[in-house]
DNA sequence: TATGACATTTAGACTTGACTAAAATACGCA
DNA sequence: TGCGTATTTTAGTCAAGTCTAAATGTCATA
């Protein structure tokens, strides 16, 4: 089993490698700390047979550590669904405690969790939650900034930094919100949605990070 | 703040505190620690005020290790309350999983969690849970072993070994659950018990470990 | 009061996961 | 084709928390 540190840079990886070729620099700098500490830990990894590591492909997850990864990211998103649903923590808050809590995993902790949550499919934030097996739920991932005028439900963002959650929802936005598209005034970039009876206005740093669907 | 090791150090602390003086080795066998790794972490805590030590009147926690102490312990126990009546663990599985949650404790995450299981004052075992202000839940502790004949109800228990709950267990003797002590034989030191419509026989090492009020 | 058992303390070492500084390598571009 | 910059790698250091082995202290009792 990795340890808490070695769970952190599988974690780290997994996000990572959507966003193409991992280098050390990279992954040192998401992580924060220095590249010649991450190599380090890189070669431990690899003699664990977690990754593999060359100069020209990067690093990359091996299979086991792809699943290892895969369940890390379960156990937060099911510990950020516990503190938010359960404890009535705000959305902004769940991730830092997550982190803690995403190291625990003692035998059949997780599925008890899961099974006490209602096996839930999505996280506070509106992220896919990975299943027992290592698949992961689709949603469907359209940016407001890029629709049509019209009908639209919140389903996720395509970041989760605590301000722009603030932010969110100082204007009522959240996750499963249904909202109407209602103008883009090109000159100021600015967007106009009607959310319940309100009529909200967001800049495009806003827009561009929010995922919708049809509704 | 204390490191997850000093926590742990403490916690044994506040344990051992009750029976008496404790000297370097008691706490080193407790931990499983060797006497040199164990004097020196005592030295650390001292220098943190954690602990004071020396060899006449051994390790004493002071008011801020008792403090801290106690804020471990009640962390514990409220997660073991979690894990037994949310996740529906049995109660010689919830320790082990604790021993991991305990090190958990951002900010105010501890009372929530409190008010999430409703201010229980007792946990799986019947231990008390220390308050959010320190003070500990009495509980009346009579030793079945040493009561005569009559009805009483199962408050605790002396030691919460996992194989004495499972025994107990398998005897259908729970925390709450109310029995009559019918008789003590002497002569092979079985004591018999009513437990609901059932009767079941219990040699002294069990009946000098639970722990009962009259009922 | 000397001795042996046991407890405490010292000394030296190891592992993990970090750091900095400097050397080596690769890469983009003139 | 070579130079400057960025990245990777090496080398040496550190703190925390643990270990073993050996030295020192304490104390009951023979
Ligand atoms: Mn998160
Ligand atoms: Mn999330
Ligand atoms: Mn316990
Ligand atoms: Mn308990």
């Amino acid at each position: 089993m990795p340890t808490l540190s070695q769970e952190n840079y599988l974690k780290a990886l997994w996000h990572l490698t959507a966003g193409g070729k991992v280098s050390l620099q990279r992954l040192a700098s998401h992580l924060g700390i220095s590249p010649a500490s991450t190599l380090a830990m890189v070669r431990k990894l690899a003699s664990d047979k977690l990754v593999t590591y060359n100069r020209a492909a990067g690093i990359r997850l091996t299979v086991k550590g792809q699943a290892a990864a895969t369940q890390i990211v379960r156990r937060h998103r099911l510990w950020e669904v516990f503190l938010h649903d359960k404890l009535g923590y705000r959305w902004d808050e769940v991730h830092d405690i997550a982190e803690q809590l995403e190291h625990v995993a003692p035998a059949d902790l997780t599925e008890r969790l899961d099974a006490f949550l209602g096996h839930p499919t999505f996280d506070p934030h509106g992220d896919p939650i990975p299943q027992r097996d290592g698949t992961i739920p689709q949603r469907t991932e359209l940016v407001l900034s890029e629709q049509p005028p019209g009908s639209y439900r919140i389903v996720g963002l395509a970041e989760t930094r605590d301000e722009l959650l603030r932010q969110l929802t100082s204007l009522h936005l959240t996750i499963g919100q249904v909202l109407e598209l209602r103008d883009h005034r090109r000159f100021d970039d600015v967007f106009v949605l009607r959310v319940g009876s309100r009529t909200e206005h967001v800049g495009r740093a806003v827009a561009d990070r929010i995922l919708v669907e049809p509704a």
